[in-house]
DNA sequence: GATAAATGGTCAAGTTGCTTGACTATGTGG
DNA sequence: CCACATAGTCAAGCAACTTGACCATTTATC
């Protein structure tokens, strides 16, 4: 693998994720769902199972815990989620989604399906399992990071 | 293909699209080019060839203009870029890479390479090889936009 | 050719999402 | 019980963008 071909695969991967992370943002708008941002859909990534504290959120971003507050005060003033009493821990409080924020993160997967559809469309099927198959072998566990 | 499996593909998509981004970036500076950000890197691609205007950066990178100039302030101030006269345009400069600006380019092709030979030993050579393929037929053509 | 409109670039001010620093409230270990 | 760690928030500052205004030059229209 020459480095010029590593930056190919490089540059290859971040405009893809860049025009995927474009599209399902705009899928979601699209469907009704207004003032969110893509860092919001990582969020709701988080909270979705069963709800987590702001520490937990900001690790998972990769953010300081006070952005991730200030990011929680935002999705609960546009009631996406809500804080509850955390029921082990009387300093801490759990955030869990609303309806409404369950029905934003639906609407989201509808919004990464089409996108994905459109390179089944190019590759084929099974061509995509083979990507979403590599692709999760290389994932790492750590934050996800902004990709620039 | 479930929405499910999709929202797993974007998942792990992005999840590498940041993982790779920071590797290049402490690559980078640890081959000793400090001050310069991932936002940095996608200009210096558009840069590298034959140099290229404010504007043609702005579209390059989806921003406004006006964010690229400032961007062009800032590597020229830090010498990896200069200004110069457009040969075919009194309004318009030239924005070229300067010897430092293609050191650090060069860098930047090292670290890609070194963080895609991590993947070369996950999944093979052939393996990445066809992973480089399949991404590059679902790239778009339009700017690169930041993950997130 | 003259003149209106479009384009390349910059300056200035405002917005936003993050940071660091300081603080309170609750939990944990000597 | 007391020192220290942890969960969370408030406040101020910063950095990378935005919008709006403007000048210099090129292109289009008559």
């Amino acid at each position: 693998m020459h480095t010029s071909e590593a930056m190919a695969l490089s540059a290859a991967l971040l405009s893809v994720a860049g025009e995927l992370t474009h599209r399902i943002n705009e899928g979601v708008v699209a469907r009704g769902f207004e003032g969110v941002r893509p860092a919001h859909g990582f969020a709701f990534a988080r909270l979705a199972p069963d709800g987590a504290t702001v520490t937990d959120l900001a690790a998972h971003l990769g953010v300081t815990k006070q952005a991730a507050s200030q990011l929680v005060e935002e999705i609960v003033r546009k009631g996406y989620a809500e804080r509850r009493p955390h029921p082990e821990d009387a300093r801490a409080r759990l955030v869990v989604l609303t309806e409404r924020g369950w029905a934003c993160t639906r609407a989201a997967e509808e919004a990464a399906a089409e996108a994905v559809g459109a390179w089944v469309e190019l590759l084929g099927e099974g061509e995509v399992r083979v990507l979403r198959q590599q692709l999760g072998r290389i994932a790492p566990y750590g934050p996800l990071r902004p990709a620039w």
